[in-house]
DNA sequence: CTACCTGCAAAAACTTTGCATGGTG
DNA sequence: CACCATGCAAAGTTTTTGCAGGTAG
């Protein structure tokens, strides 16, 4: 059977590959994963897989909509299925955790920011900083 | 005469260098400076600065809490003084456009994810992505 | 004078590119 | 069987680190 995807990369001129069905697959298992993951992921099945191909696989697989990328901190930025994972994304400056959180909490802001600015947000492309529950109780000051 | 940073950096054991002074008044100066355009500032006074000295400088200055960095986008980070610059930023995903906003704009959703999370929010730190109104204006939908 | 700081060079982390071979359609 | 895609190697970009000499205090 042919999925709905294939037959939209064929349309466009690309070709089915078992490359890009591994990378399209460690990145709906992974989740939040940076290139170099997916690639230790997609070589699990096909050992010969070069980071240039998963490089370029996400490129082609993110200009055919099927995944997005978001930057959760100063390193490598993180792939993520694009219908699926609509949350944003809490770091916690101190203990680096990520908070998932439904992007509904922030429709009044960006309610705001379109009042204001005409801005349309997508609040899911850059992290939230700041810190988590237990690393503010931790330490209450911030520079402390 | 001594101002109260040269003291400080003093008590904790550090000295004072002319390349602190340069790096320090450079990120004045600039303004959302990545660590190469501060170099660049730097070596019009002092020539043989090397970058790997500010890197280790704007390091120390922001372990001191007198700078801070924020990410604007994918690129490298963009320091600040830290007493100044209380506002965030909105940039534009298609015209790179950095719109600057008061952080007050963003009180109301701090503090839903402090209810929500016990998240302490640092709006600054990331920019908020988007698409600005003249470029909304332009191309309607988003995946056009 | 002594320990911290700097410049230099090399390396590390992340990403892109050129080219010859190989596989899809 | 034409052409796109891949693997490999090399290079580009940004940041970090080791080390020997220099300088602040």
């Amino acid at each position: 059977m042919s999925t709905e995807w294939q037959d939209d990369l064929r349309k466009r001129g690309y070709r089915l590959t078992p490359q890009r069905q591994l990378v399209l697959e460690a990145v709906d298992k992974l989740e939040h994963s940076t290139p170099e993951d997916i690639l230790t992921e997609v070589r699990r099945t096909a050992g010969g897989v070069n980071i240039s191909t998963v490089y370029r696989t996400l490129e082609l697989l993110e200009e055919l909509g099927l995944v997005s990328h978001a930057h959760l901190g100063h390193g490598a930025p993180t792939y993520h299925l694009a219908d699926r994972h609509h949350h944003m994304h809490l770091v916690c400056r101190d203990c680096t955790t990520v908070i998932e959180a439904d992007v509904s909490v922030a429709s009044s802001f960006a309610e705001q920011l379109r009042e204001s600015f005409g801005f349309e947000t997508d609040v899911k492309h850059f992290a939230i900083f700041g810190r988590c529950r237990e690393c503010s109780a931790d330490r209450p000051d911030h520079t402390s």
